[in-house]
DNA sequence: AAAAAAGTTTAGCATAGACTAAACCTTATG
DNA sequence: CATAAGGTTTAGTCTATGCTAAACTTTTTT
């Protein structure tokens, strides 16, 4: 009777689990890949100016990053600037590259600057290793 | 001097606070989605259907629709099937519409079935008009 | 029709991320 | 070098999503 569909509807719910447990690390590669280009930029990272390019209350920088530190992935002295520990550098690193590789392939299918850069930051947390391949080989022919 | 700070903190970071944005409408997207596929298939959307394919709690299915209901997408009477609001049937299609152009663009840029069904299932909530519209133009040209 | 099974809801808890307001340190300048 | 300005942290609140366990309703089976 109704017992019919259940494999497809593993499938689908292995899918949407997918999506959530992409979304718990979505945040924290955010931050991790913000701190990076801040320390790049001016040698440290402080807790304003990742609010400020967050968009979020200072508050919720320091709860987030007490998690980020729980998790091994930043390291912070009181009232000081945060750093990234080893693991925190490989995950900005390759956030970056993904983050890149699909920015240019957007821009490679026509889509405009502005909007490339746009959903290139939600679409880069999505993307698998295959289609990550397939992005890369495409940029790379055309 | 505060109020000042507030204001550009919010002007700036369009990119991340897009990202967030984004995934607020993302569980009621595919909520409304996964409903009206019930629907079609079974004629009706039960709360167990819903929580096997969304591989979540009963009780977590309950909360949820609570909100979509507040939201004006859901209607339902207790103990009884759920069904979609004309703005829920919009949503739906809508989504269905993204879901249908992202997982062909991914085939047709080489992604295997498998990642590609997965992968535009997070991706589908992250691509504007504009990016649709570039992947649908390459589709129909490929 | 009564009992068992299936499905739904409620209650209570946890975690994560967001906020404001106030307290607390650090730095800069007058 | 004292204090004002600038940053940071703490405290307390809210909303969203998740869970389990228990209570309740509906449906099916015997």
């Amino acid at each position: 009777m109704k017992t019919k569909r259940l494999q497809s509807a593993k499938l689908r719910s292995a899918a949407f689990s997918r999506t959530r447990a992409d979304h718990q690390a979505e945040i924290s590669e955010d931050y991790v890949e913000l701190i990076a280009e801040l320390i790049d930029e001016k040698g440290e990272a402080r807790g304003t100016d990742i609010a400020l390019r967050m968009g979020v209350a200072n508050a919720t920088v320091v709860k987030t990053l007490k998690r980020l530190q729980d998790q091994g992935l930043v390291t912070q002295e009181p009232y000081r600037a945060v750093f990234l520990t080893i693991d925190g550098w490989k995950m900005a690193e390759d956030g970056k590259r993904k983050h890149d590789i699909v920015e240019k392939f957007l821009l490679a299918i026509g889509v405009p600057e502005a909007t490339a850069r746009i959903d290139s930051e939600g679409i880069e947390h999505h993307v698998s290793v295959e289609t990550l391949k397939a992005m890369a080989r495409f940029v790379v022919r055309n």
